[in-house]
DNA sequence: CTTAACTTTCAATATATTCTGAAAACTCAA
DNA sequence: TTGAGTTTTCAGAATATATTGAAAGTTAAG
């Protein structure tokens, strides 16, 4: 399989970002080219198309599924095993804030969890103990964030991203108009 | 120097997260270390503290600096250059997504917007076009948020993130409220 | 200006990650 | 049950990234 200039180009792209999000450059290629291609690919479509080795294929699917960004798409009447993109760009932004979130923050919760039960021994101990705090709550309150985020709609994020800074003045507004009413009463 | 058992843990997990964050290990290291420490630290602590050579130390402020997350301080009588963290965690969180930002979105973008200026060869060229027109304006989403979100302060996030999913009630309020409001007229 | 104290640079080295390709394992039709 | 077609695994090779340490650069006191 050959790649026309145009996906050859976005695919390149999208193989050096991949390392920058977290995955490898093969990777980042797989799920490019998947995404870009209006039908199914096998391993071997990907390993030509990208000038890598099979092997390579195969674990850098092997890894996409992990993160539930691909699935397997069987073909009538071919043995080989073919793969789809799973959900659309939206789903992606989630699994990878949800994968980014436990790998990045959620050890590091652990960590400081443990950290705050132990006596500190000294002031020095004690002030760091204080600091560990304060990145503690801060990080718990982004977690909880990015959960709820992941609860709500999609429809209803892209409001609220619409909506950008405007969302304090809405929260403002809400605060005026409530008390309004509570005079009114 | 030497670090206390609770500071080494930390600045050693630390140390590990800064791989998964897009900074090398002595890098985390340097700065889990400055935060934690109640005082400036010069070179030659951060290279004791952490057994690590002057040159890898140099490195490493030089690149934390260049993400504005530490400062120059200057001791009176003595001319060592000390170090102090800039700001607080929220700073250090703002700084962090913008940085990412600029890394890990924006050259997708520039990308993205030149190849959407192309003309499409053939069918499947305009299919990955219109994948990536679907890329594209999510990503411009995203940033034009997170520069929303950058420009209010840090309170209004606060009361927005505690707020969570309670968000999409608000915005249903509001609507409700307004409604009301013109109806009356 | 000179020198000592300190910082930065960068080539060489060490470490970590990614990729290949051949061998093992799997799967299904006959 | 066999074996051809396919996928997976993994040791070794290739590549990329991080670290050291010595030399060059910088700064300020004397």
């Amino acid at each position: 399989m050959k790649m026309s200039p145009m996906i050859h180009s976005f695919v390149m792209h999208f193989g050096e970002m991949g390392g920058r999000w977290g995955v490898n450059r093969t990777v980042g290629q797989l799920y490019a080219l998947l995404v870009l291609t209006n039908k199914p690919l096998n391993a071997e479509d990907f390993a030509s198309a990208l000038g890598i080795s099979r092997g390579n294929v195969s674990m850098g699917l092997k890894e996409l599924q992990s993160w539930q960004l691909i699935k397997r798409v069987h073909i009538q009447g071919d043995r080989k095993e073919y793969f789809s993109a799973a959900g659309d760009f939206w789903d992606m932004g989630r699994r990878v804030i949800e994968e980014r979130r436990k790998r990045e923050i959620d050890p590091t919760l652990t960590v400081l969890r443990d950290l705050l039960l132990d006596e500190p021994v000294n002031e020095d101990d004690a002030h760091a103990q204080e600091k560990m705090k304060e990145i503690h709550d801060l990080l718990e309150m982004v977690t909880d964030w990015s959960e709820d985020l992941q609860k709500m709609s999609p429809e209803k994020v892209r409001t609220l991203m619409k909506l950008g800074a405007g969302v304090g003045k809405v929260l403002d507004m809400k605060d005026r108009l409530l008390s309004k009413q509570t005079d009114e009463k």
